[in-house]
DNA sequence: CGAGTAAATTACTGACCAGTCATTAAGCAA
DNA sequence: TTGCTTAATGACTGGTCAGTAATTTACTCG
C-alpha cells in the first residue's frame, strides 16, 4: 500500500537463523498432530517460510524429526544441569531441583517432547539409546546422589536410593503430564500450579522422613 | 493342495464377530503407529479382513478411532469396578486396588490405550469428556472413599484424600508407562514388576503411615 | 550501478491411501 | 440342487502430500 511496504522485501535471507526457526516451528507442530499427521507445508507456515526452504536445511522429514528431537533433549540436559545447585545441604539442593524441575515440567516444550517421545520413540532406536543414556540415566544419577547425602547425614530415612528417586520423578513427571492435560483431569485443573508443588513436595518429603525412632531433626 | 484345502471356503461369514475383530485389530495398529499413519489395509490384513469390510461396519476411519477408544475405556470401567473388593478394611481394600491397577496397567491395552489417549485425545473433544467423566474422576472418587476410611480409621494419616489419591495414581501410572519402556528406562528393566509393586506400595504406605506423635486416638 | 551467487519460492510429480463400487462367493431355504 | 440374500472382496479413483527442480528474488562486491 504505502512506499514503505512496497520497498520491503518479501522476505529476507537469513541462513544463519533459519535452522532454529524450523526446529521451533516444527517441535510445534510434531507435537500437535504427531509425526505422521504433520505436513510439511505446516511447519513452513508456521515459520513463515516456503516449504522448499525446509529443504535447504534438512535432508527429509524424517532427518528434521530426529533433529527436532535431538535438539529439544540437549536443551532439557542443559536446563537440568542449571537445577542442580552447588548446595551443600541435601534437602535445600533437593528442593532446588524440585523447583527447577517443576517449571520445566509445566513448559510446552516439555509437553511437546514427552508427546513425541511417547509415541514415535519406539521407531528411532538411535533417539531411543540417545534418551536413555543422556536424560533418564543422566538425570536419575544427579539425583540419586543427593539423595545418598541425605541419607547419610540421616535427615531422609534409609531406603535404596534408586527407588527413592524413580518415585520422586513419578510424582513430578507424572503431574507435569496431568498439568497439561487439565481438560480431562479437572481435579487439577483449578489448583494453582505452586499449591501443586508444595502438596507433591511435602509428600514426597513425609514418605522419606527418618523413621520415628530418631525424631531429632525434621524438615 | 489337498482336497481337504480346496474344500474350505476362502472366507467366512461372521457377521455378529467382524465388529470385535476389527476393534482389536485397530487399537494394536493404531497404537503402534499413531492415527494418521496407520493404514486401514494394515488393520484389515491385521483382522485378516480385506479394507472394505471395514466400511461394511464402521463408516469411515475417524469414526472406527472413535470406536476404539470408547469400547476400550468401557473395558477399563468394568475391569477397575472388579478392583474393588467389598473389603471392610481400607488397607486390604486399597492393596487389591493397587494389585489389580498394577496388572492392568501392565497389560498391553493399557499401554495401547495410554499412547492412543496422550496423543490422538485433544483431537476428540467428545471422547475427552467421556474419559474425564467416566475415567478418571469415577476412579479416583473410588480410591478417594477408601483412602477416607483409612483416615477415619486412623491406619492413614489424615490429608486431603483427593491428594492422596492423586499421589497413589502418579506412582502406579508412571511406573506402569516406564514399564512399557524399558528400553528407555534401564533401571527399571531388570526388575521383577512384582519386586516394582511392592516398592511402589510400601513407598505409599510410608507416606501415608499416621503421625508419630499421635499414635492413640484409634475407633 | 550492474553482474554474480546464494537464498527462497512455487509449480510440479509420483507415491500413497481413504473411501467406493462392481463383482464374487458363502450360506441358507425350499 | 438351485436360486436368493448378503457378507466379503479387491480393483479403482480422487485427493493429499513429500520431495524436486526450474525460476525468482535478495543481497554483495567490484
Amino acid at each position: 500500500m504505502t512506499s514503505d511496504a512496497s520497498l520491503e522485501p518479501r522476505w529476507r535471507r537469513l541462513p544463519e537463523e533459519r535452522p532454529r526457526q524450523i526446529l521451533d516451528a516444527a517441535l510445534a507442530v510434531f507435537a500437535e498432530r504427531g509425526l505422521a499427521a504433520s505436513r510439511l507445508d505446516d511447519i513452513a507456515k508456521h515459520a513463515g517460510l516456503s516449504k522448499g526452504t525446509i529443504y535447504l536445511y534438512f535432508p527429509n522429514k524424517e532427518e528434521l524429526f530426529r533433529e527436532v528431537v535431538r535438539s529439544s533433549v540437549i536443551a532439557f540436559i542443559a536446563r537440568a544441569e542449571e537445577f542442580v545447585a552447588v548446595e551443600p545441604d541435601p534437602i535445600k539442593a533437593l528442593e532446588r531441583w524440585m523447583d527447577g524441575f517443576w517449571k520445566w515440567l509445566r513448559s510446552p516444550v516439555f509437553h511437546a517432547l514427552n508427546r513425541l517421545l511417547t509415541t514415535e520413540l519406539s521407531s528411532f532406536p538411535d533417539l531411543q539409546a540417545f534418551y536413555a543414556t543422556e536424560v533418564i540415566e543422566r538425570a536419575q544419577r544427579l539425583v540419586r546422589g543427593t539423595l545418598e547425602r541425605g541419607m547419610d547425614s540421616g535427615v531422609l530415612r534409609r531406603m535404596d536410593p534408586l527407588v527413592a528417586s524413580r518415585m520422586l520423578s513419578s510424582l513430578f513427571v507424572m503431574h507435569g503430564m496431568w498439568y497439561h492435560q487439565r481438560e480431562s483431569h479437572k481435579s487439577i485443573a483449578h489448583i494453582d500450579p505452586d499449591v501443586l508443588f508444595e502438596q507433591i513436595r511435602d509428600f514426597y518429603f513425609t514418605a522419606m522422613r527418618p523413621d520415628v525412632s530418631g525424631a531429632s531433626d525434621q524438615r
